[in-house]
DNA sequence: AATTATTTGTGACTTTTGGCACAACAATAA
DNA sequence: TTATTGTTGTGCCAAAAGTCACAAATAATT
């Protein structure tokens, strides 16, 4: 953890926060620039932890970071945090204290913009773009996990497995080992191997190693 | 639907939400009064249905309400609202126009406090006392959904099952039929009925028809 | 009391998912 | 190039969950 080891372009990445989420109050982008500070984390890098206090709201500025839960071996992903958004669950913790269930780890080289908890507390009925934005935050959280949570008790896994690979593509490729994805979707490795193995002979996938290339 | 039929039980309920909530602002107490409408139902009706769009914060003043999604023949809880809850899904509908994903049906005969979502959204972040109410909606029902999520994914169903009888066990009885704890597990009433006859004959239960008694 | 409808029980079978063991293959470093 | 490590493939079996069919028990209705 690098703190403000490259202030200037951190300043950057702040105003295009600030921009983005219209925050026009002055005085809060004053608060902002004051109370959080910005952090920078390498890729495996474990931000936040499982069981531990919650005591800033982190907002990814650049990168990608995955929220996932553990149960023994057994791992499944919560969701992902891209640019411009926030963790949830550190933003719930915000108006409770409370511990981590979840842990938090950097997929992308990235960069975080950490808000002591009390502030944005304050902030939420004291600027109405703050408002807007934590609002936002837990309406766009929750239909989502709805969602995730729906597709989980209807879905088959290898259908799963498959809208997944869809979302996450990156121009109809997949870079992930089958133990990542088995991790993702809460299952094991074989079971992953065995499905993808089952969907490339529906022609519906090529597989190589490390990479998954989805058919059209 | 029987609008204002109970006139005055029903001011008195409105009374008691403001006080629980401590909602202080005479000026919001004022427009809830003026703004919001306050209806009754019978077990089993059907308040809010998939697909239909969304034009009221529904809050439960009286009764219980089962909220759920349906996938063909299967459904899955998604949350009971008890008194002073509001339902997260309308909630979100007041900063977004959607239409509904899940129904609701009337569990226990109940009373609803219905406002209208532009007033749920303008009030945010004008009173206090309002912003919490939607707060902490919104952190408790995500809260509890990640806990229902992370369930589905890591629990067998025998442990679902029995944690939910515990849960709803009103002094360690649940009176519902298998096909009932079935629609709200998200799955089939044979899987129920002989998952409960283990739990029966591993001395947890002691099964009647449409009742089920905990053994401690 | 007889009929009807609802609820529960269960056998027999299939599909899905999981676990273990080990082999084959690929990538990387010494 | 060889050794090491990480990744993928797969046989074999077990457990969990789902489906179909039908019987038995219980409750509700006429």
């Amino acid at each position: 953890m690098y703190l403000y080891e490259h202030f200037e372009s951190s300043k950057i990445m702040l105003n295009n926060f600030i921009n983005q989420l219209r925050i026009t109050e002055l005085e809060l982008q004053d608060e902002l620039q004051e109370k959080s500070s910005i952090t920078i984390h390498k890729k495996d890098d474990i931000i936040i932890k499982n069981n531990q206090y919650i005591k800033v709201l982190k907002i990814v500025l650049k990168g990608k970071v995955r929220v996932y839960q553990e149960n023994g071996e057994r791992e499944i992903l919560i969701y992902y945090l891209n640019p411009i958004e926030a963790c949830t669950l550190s933003l719930s913790a915000c108006f409770e204290d409370c511990k981590s269930t979840v842990n938090a780890v950097v997929e992308e080289d990235c960069t975080i913009l950490n808000i002591p908890v009390r502030f944005v507390r304050d902030w939420n009925f004291k600027y109405k773009s703050w408002n807007s934005f934590t609002t936002n935050t837990y309406r766009e959280s929750y239909n989502h996990l709805i969602n995730q949570y729906s597709n989980l008790a209807f879905q088959p896994l290898k259908d799963r497995l498959f809208d997944y690979l869809v979302s996450k593509a990156n121009d109809t490729v997949v870079k992930k080992t089958h133990q990542e994805l088995a991790k993702e979707l809460g299952t094991t490795r074989e079971v992953i191997s065995r499905l993808l193995k089952k969907l490339e002979s529906n022609g519906k996938l090529n597989l190589r190693q490390k990479e998954i290339q989805i058919l059209k």
